[in-house]
RNA sequence: GGAGGAGUACCCAAGUCCGGCUGAAGGGAUCGGUCUUGAAAACCGACAGGCGGGUUAAACCGCGCGGGGGUUCGAAUCCCUCCUCCUCCGCCA
């Protein structure tokens, strides 16, 4: 959600800003209307509600003198009425308002390159060397499948497409996986561990952003009004809504292990084999609550953590800067880290950092106070993954593969993997 | 799922039956001060925060007793509804 005073002070300029996006911000133009009429009410209503409370303090005084007051009460019973009716007004004025706020994307921010689509992402830096392979090299799905450690077939079975059966070394890698990112996180980069519920209100998502306009994204609990998260930055975020936090514990950093679920209406034909894109998948995800002026160098930091789970991994990946046009409707500037992908002979989104500013921190009602006697104010919150683990499993499958079919398990999972070294 | 009970400011808590100088008593914690070599104790003082309107900034005004409606001239107090927590029963990993 927008600053609505910045809104109101430099409509023409924000809204030029926005413009740079690949959304809809039809909605701003009746910003302005709107919010003339809600405060015009509201001084209205307001004045009518002092003289109220007042004469109803004389009434209360003439009533114990046992004095008459019917002129009074008459007269107030008719400004009862019109506070009644300027009430019903401002409320359906609010609804309305509020709906376009929540609707309006976030700002991007001026080092966000200004572009349409994917094709104008900044590539800004490139990691590791992309590997040669002196054998055909085979997409993952093909090699998991004939280790027997994915299932994908029994999966469609058991619920429909779009999941997977985990088994054997499969299954433990991808534990493994998990266990090294969160204790890496929580060891080396000083995150504190967090396992969220995996269902959320729809306050909670509209706070992050999801709703209300993602909503056919997510996966909806039919009895009550829950969501299935899409990622765990939605309970994690949401964790410290409607709360004023101690500025002197900021940064405050948590990272968390969750399931995801995506329904992704709209993506049906693409990455269809494989773990690419899955309507159920694991992550560790980042999440920072950070001072206004620190959150861009924040920014950065959060993306290190992130890639320094590739660097371990030995996965070569690029990081690029998103434009305008590709940041989605949260962020003001977002890195997405992409891994290699041998099969697609390109890189894939990974991972996904981003600063929303105080975007989140407005809709779900996020604030600090540097000190006992300073105001409030919203935090700034940041998040990524880190990593997303599906699409790491199938990095290393790809990038590990043998020319016997096996795969080398990367030092610094071995550990995790009872000392193993290989899955063949 | 069934039956009861409860949500008041940072925490505890009075007030709710019987609506009106309670636009929220009292205590604790916290902050400031007196005293003290320093600290503790005691005593004195400050403590509704927040949001919205308004203003260059103030002043000022409105809203706040779990959330949202309603009744009334007037609601912490009466009515409806939703949420959360506690106790007991049932079911269950």
């Amino acid at each position: 959600m927008l600053d609505v005073k910045l809104l109101r002070a430099n409509f023409s300029e924000v809204k030029e800003k926005l413009n740079n996006r690949n959304e809809d911000i039809s909605d701003l133009d009746r910003f302005q209307e709107l919010d003339q009429k809600r405060r015009d009410t509201i001084q209205e209503v307001e004045e009518l509600k002092n003289k109220r409370n007042s004469v109803s303090q004389e009434i209360s005084v003439l009533k114990r003198e046992k004095k008459d007051a019917d002129a009074l009460i008459k007269e107030m019973k008719e400004v009862s009425t019109k506070v009644k009716s300027l009430d019903d007004i401002l409320r359906s004025v609010d609804e309305e308002l509020n709906q376009i706020l929540l609707s309006i994307p976030n700002i991007p921010h001026e080092s966000a390159p200004i572009g349409l689509d994917e094709e104008d992402n900044v590539e800004i830096r490139t990691w590791g060397n992309i590997p040669q392979f002196e054998f055909e090299e085979k997409p993952h799905w093909d090699i998991a499948t004939e280790l027997g450690i994915l299932d994908f077939e029994r999966a469609s079975k058991v619920t429909g497409s779009r999941f997977v059966f985990y088994k054997g070394q499969g299954a433990r890698l991808e534990r493994a996986l998990i266990n090294f990112m969160m204790d890496l996180h929580q060891d080396e980069n000083g995150y504190e561990e967090v396992l969220p519920p995996y269902m959320v209100n729809r306050v909670s998502m509209t706070g992050t952003g999801q709703l209300p306009k993602f909503e056919e994204d997510a996966f909806k609990i039919r009895e009550e009004d829950y969501f299935l998260i899409p990622t765990a930055e939605v309970p994690v975020t949401n964790l410290h809504r409607d709360e004023i936090m101690d500025g002197n514990e900021l940064p405050k950093a948590y990272t968390a292990y969750s399931a995801c679920f995506r329904s992704e209406a709209g993506s049906a034909g693409r990455d269809t084999r494989g773990l690419i894109r899955q309507h159920q998948f694991n992550k560790v995800e980042l999440v920072r609550f950070v001072k206004p002026e620190e959150s861009y160098d924040q920014l950065e930091l959060l993306t290190s953590h992130a890639e320094k789970v590739l660097q371990l991994l030995k996965l070569p990946y690029r990081v690029l800067n998103m434009c305008t046009g590709d940041l989605g409707f949260t962020a003001a500037k977002k890195y997405d880290i992409e891994v290699w992908i041998p099969s697609n002979n390109t890189y894939r989104e990974i991972s996904s950092c981003s600063n929303f500013e105080s975007f989140q921190a407005r809709r779900a009602n996020i604030r600090f106070k540097r000190d006992m006697k300073g105001k409030t104010e919203f935090v700034h919150t940041l998040n990524g993954s880190g990593l997303a683990i599906g699409r790491t499993v199938a990095a290393i499958l790809e990038n590990y593969q043998q020319a016997d079919g096996s795969v080398v398990i990367p030092e610094v999972l071995r550990p995790y993997m009872g000392g193993k070294e290989v899955i063949k």
